[in-house]
DNA sequence: AAAATTAACTTGCGTTTTACAAGCTACACT
DNA sequence: AGTGTAGCTTGTAAAACGCAAGTTAATTTT
């Protein structure tokens, strides 16, 4: 009865952005996102061993959290039986757009000096392609 | 000595989406975003009223944040000499395709009886045009 | 000119969420 | 059987949040 607080905190405005944001509108659930669609991370250690530093009760939340919402899926590892893999369902593919356009605004308006720019590129080279490269599950 | 840690904050790993997060990636900020864009609302009163029921330290918290970043600005209201407008810069209308495209999957994945439509039908009529729109500041 | 009103905050405080560290459990390999 | 690994759960202090009340400065009303 402590947690599963965001469920029930869904705010049924009717607006599209507070359904948005209800469903991956925090810092840590869109590098979850990040580390899975651009990356291809899959697993628990995966996403702990992010650049960011999640820590491991927060990501088991967010986890949990966005397979309650249909975001992503878990199963076990068929290559590993001691893991699981959690990938993106289409609805968690389908928001490849809001990350592009992160990373593209990002990209005109980071000014500091180890500002990555390696997905900026591909986006700005052939944004379609590298879309379905993306949805194909193999970012690299 | 108690508050601006958010700033302080700033994870530098040069991740373009970790960069966007930084900035606007809470569910309040983008919030007060998208009444500026797509309502066109320009005050802590009018911020205040939104739906959501933002409460009134978070609201000057997240203007004040967001100022420090460049994506709004802050005047007197000319109009009312009691009031401020707070208004979007070019940095801050540059977050039109991100509001968009959460917009555009909350239209596709939001099954609820009181999804509103009526941005997203813009979206799809004219994009392009919309958006002109809305970066000139009248939103209807 | 004094009093009331409005707009934009600030402050205090109890509750919730987060971060960090440690512990636990199931499975697998040896 | 013992050790290691992956994926969590639990405990707790610190930070962030939400709510109500108070403050300040600029009108407007009386």
């Amino acid at each position: 009865m402590s947690k599963m607080k965001k469920l029930e905190n869904k705010r049924q405005t009717g607006c599209p952005v507070t359904f948005g944001l209800d469903t991956f509108g925090d810092k840590w659930t869109l590098l979850i996102i990040r580390e899975m669609m651009l990356k291809g991370m899959k697993t628990y250690s995966d996403f702990l061993a992010a650049d960011e530093g999640i820590s491991t009760n927060i990501l088991a939340d967010r986890l949990k959290h966005l397979e309650n919402e249909g975001v992503i899926e878990k199963a076990r590892d068929p290559e590993n039986g001691r893991s699981f893999t959690y990938s993106l369902t289409e609805k968690g593919y389908d928001l490849a757009p809001i990350l592009l356009e992160i990373v593209t605004w990002s990209g005109k308006h980071d000014h500091g000096p180890n500002a990555r720019t390696s997905v900026l590129k591909k986006i700005q080279n052939d944004r379609e392609g590298y879309e379905e490269k993306l949805r194909s599950g193999k970012p690299d």
